[in-house]
RNA sequence: GGCAGGUUGCCCGAGUGGCCAAAGGGAGCGGACUGUAAAUCCGCCGGCUCAGCCUACGUUGGUUCGAACCCAACACCUGCCA
């Protein structure tokens, strides 16, 4: 088997293939173009967009020439999911996604004019000006209505709350992005998790039917958590690739916390390290587990390639000044101001003088003043890592670090940062 | 269109005139243990100016000293019948 393909596997990554064989030797024949889709329904790609960004990664490394293809038009009209029919999105905040999307896209790729050089593209570009006429009689006559009816997506809304004939057409744009990409830039394999196969396999379809072409489909596998909920979300919502919307030490954290029981699989799927140095890796989690190793390094990895080295050490000097174990009044100005700002800072001038109840419900530490006195009379509230029990406590002189912070923690692990005047 | 039933806190679900901020479960949160993990055990789980008060049991109005609970109208949902 082809190289890349064999990686892919042993990473747990490959779902599906058509015609393996066929792939794997084409694979090892020449770089292959592939392309793989992402549609803008949010302001930012998210942890769970990782997977294919780094599946695309790994092809190109491995020789082989990737189009980014975002879906300005696809995203207008949504990929039918089980649950209903998607929210409506503005064209106008499609377009803007689509422009975040790409200007992300481009850091985990290698882009320019060689061979195996990535490309972006936009798949309005050649639907925005098809007419209808053109788009049923070219399009739409191959497609069967039975066949359409079978995907599971499909079936499931056709049993609850319906389906829009939109969303039912989405497929045939999908389809069209693959003959288009076939004809303008040679491309022959699409990528996509497993619940783009029907997608992709209509598009393989599609370019059999028209063109007479033989062109590939490769799924990787959804990924899956122990504990059963979704992977890519905590309490405070989705991890987005946007330092912006996620700060790199949340991101950090996240990858941080992974369960044990997960942690393996995710470093083999998001890290570029070797079979070798994640075993190596699984047998000290195993010997060792408190030290963590595996979860340092996947928090490492992903980190990085998103953020960037110097975000990375950051993010981690920031972990260890708030959940080290060094005296937080012998941790320098600098490094204090830089881990509370990445775990949340709030300005004091509102609550200044007020009891320790208040300053918590202003960095939203806790919803209510009742959940702050609640959380205090649990025991679960710590000012600069001591233990607060009066509710009535106003923080003053030497609580304020550096005569202007204050960490305040509830729990274990959610900490937010004071920081005195406006 | 006719008959029957339902609508309760983040979710599921009990309650059918005062003892109801409302049983029980789930989720969530805190503590213990440990490792910023999992499991387990314990506690919490509407808000506030917190021994009290306010807001809440689909909506509006009514009966009553007093209503999630009774009555009326309305809205939505669900079964059976055509």
């Amino acid at each position: 088997m082809n190289p890349i393909l064999e990686e892919l596997t042993w990473r747990g990554l490959l779902a599906q293939t058509t015609d393996e064989a066929a792939l794997s030797t084409a694979l090892d024949d020449a770089p292959v173009t592939f392309y793989c889709g992402f549609d803008p329904t949010g302001p930012s790609l998210h942890v769970g967009h990782l997977m294919q960004v780094i599946t695309m990664r790994r092809l190109q490394e491995a020789g082989h020439k990737p189009i980014a293809l975002v879906g300005g038009a696809t995203g207008l009209i949504g990929d039918p999911k089980p649950g209903g029919e998607r929210s409506w999105l503005d064209a106008d905040v499609a377009a803007d996604n689509v422009r975040r999307i790409q200007s992300q896209l481009e850091h985990f790729l290698s882009f320019g004019k060689g061979d195996t050089d990535a490309i972006l593209v936009n798949n309005l570009d050649w639907t925005a000006s098809m007419d209808v006429v053109t788009f049923l009689r070219d399009v739409g006559k191959h497609f069967s209505v039975n066949r359409m009816l079978d995907r599971d997506a499909v079936k499931t809304r056709l049993e609850s709350n319906g389906i829009s004939y939109t969303e039912f057409s989405y497929v045939l744009l999908q389809s069209m992005d693959y003959l288009e990409l076939r004809r303008r830039h040679g491309c022959t394999l699409q990528i996509g998790g497993s619940d783009q196969w029907g997608n992709i396999t209509a598009g393989c379809e599609l370019v059999r039917r028209v063109d007479a072409e033989t062109v590939h489909a490769l799924t990787t596998h959804l990924l899956t958590k122990s504990d059963g909920t979704k992977f890519g979300k905590t309490e405070s919502g989705t991890v987005w690739l946007d330092p912006e919307l996620t700060s790199p030490y949340a991101f950090y954290q996240f990858w941080f916390n992974t369960d044990d029981r997960d942690v393996i699989n995710f470093l083999k799927i998001f890290s570029t390290r070797s079979q070798e140095d994640i075993a190596a890796l699984e047998q000290q989690s195993q010997t060792e587990p408190a030290a963590r190793a595996a979860q340092k390094a996947l928090a490492e990895d992903v980190t990085t390639l998103v953020h960037g080295l110097s975000a990375v050490e950051q993010a981690i000097a920031a972990s260890a000044a708030l959940f080290g174990r060094a005296e937080l009044v012998d941790i320098e100005h600098i490094t204090i101001f830089g881990a509370l700002t990445e775990a949340g800072l709030v300005h004091s001038s509102d609550v200044e003088g007020e009891t320790v109840v208040d300053y918590l419900l202003a960095t939203g530490l806790v919803a209510s003043k009742s959940a702050a006195r609640r959380a205090i009379d649990e025991g679960g509230v710590y000012l600069n890592n001591q233990r607060i029990a009066d509710e009535a406590y106003v923080p003053a002189g030497a609580d304020w670090l550096h005569g202007e912070f204050l960490v305040l923690r509830k729990g274990k692990r959610t900490i937010a940062g004071v920081q005195k005047g406006a």
